[in-house]
DNA sequence: GACACCTTACTGACCGGTAAGTAGAGTGGG
DNA sequence: CCCACTCTACTTACCGGTCAGTAAGGTGTC
């Protein structure tokens, strides 16, 4: 039955969403399955039962992450560069209005030594689609003229990657920043000055 | 005597030494007293005589940065702009090359909300000073004539910093990224093409 | 003898993880 | 229709280890 099925998932993805919030507010190593549990009203062991080992917990997080950015940047693949930059710029928005969140990038880079190989090998594809994603807007505003900057467009791909993630981590110390460095972006682009 | 005065600093600076070197790595909350006391060859409670809590190491390893960074702009603020870029960049390089750690305030905001408040503060002046830093360098730029860019100085000293706290970050990935980033942002700043 | 600088020995809280048990819903056989 | 069984999704009750932190004692130096 359609409510089984539900029902069946149901706690597993609540786990998950808790657990994306306090990654991204706390990071990997700060926060515990207590942390979950107590939010979810269930005991430890409850976790263990869904994930037996945080690593596997980890690693299905940066995969949920993986898979919703391949969407989300499937669904904006036909637009203009522009209209993916402000994409772009949303997802970074995004972040920043939920609780001061950072790009997840940014906290698996930062961890990244401290993390479950597992999850470091999910980070590495987190990133390069990112990377991927940006590079393909810098090339794609090169060919369309819509964005006129030095340097190549992987290079100015990965440095918009760069600049966002910093950025994000920045702007919870001022939030008005992020305004500054989205605005500031545009105008290294050519979009505005 | 000299050798009194050395040996009685002696612990408490190796202490910090170690201690930054896993602040940096591993950030603060992945390191405990135990990783420096098997490290120094002490015990545990050795470190608590110098330290008696985690905030009063962590806060003394932030300001320790400050003084160090304050120091090392004063060296330099008489430089040209793009010179003092170039000590901008290399700060990042050598932070690099010492075990791919990444900048302070990079490990300082993403764990923001975990760390003691009296870390917060120290955090938050440390960042004050870099981001005033990279202003200054990109006003002198400007008045000099040596770089060009649309937008504010102060939204483009900003951006600087948020793009090359990311990139170290980044370049934990891949370690070529770091060169390609700090190139990158000499082409936006009229530096090279 | 006072002090700096450690040691040993400990505490309570929390960590991730495990074992065993159980309520309840679903399933197949007679 | 009912009983026996199985499975999912938990629970309670632990485990050993590690965490930051403390108290009391020892030792070498001035």
């Amino acid at each position: 039955m359609k409510a089984e099925t539900e029902a069946r998932t149901d706690t597993r993805k609540r786990i998950l969403d808790i657990a994306e919030e306090l990654l991204l507010t706390r990071g990997f190593n700060a926060f515990s399955y207590q942390h979950i549990s107590r939010e979810l009203g269930v005991r430890n062991a409850a976790i263990h039962y869904h994930f037996p080992h945080k690593t596997d917990l980890g690693t299905a997080l940066v995969e949920r992450y993986i898979r919703r950015l391949e969407r989300f940047i499937e669904q904006h693949g036909e637009a203009s560069a522009t209209a993916q930059l402000e994409r772009f710029f949303e997802l970074a928005d995004a972040y920043f209005r939920n609780d001061r969140q950072v790009c997840p990038s940014g906290i698996l880079t930062v961890e990244l030594h401290t993390l479950p190989v597992e999850m470091q090998v999910a980070a590495r594809r987190f990133i390069e689609v990112m990377r991927q994603w940006a590079e393909r807007i810098a090339t794609l505003g090169q060919v369309e003229g819509s964005m006129r900057f030095a340097g190549t467009p992987a290079a100015m791909g990965l440095t918009m990657l760069a600049t966002l993630q910093g950025g994000l981590q920045l702007a919870r110390i001022e939030a008005a920043w992020l305004n500054s460095i989205k605005q500031q972006i545009r105008c290294l682009l050519g979009l505005a000055d």
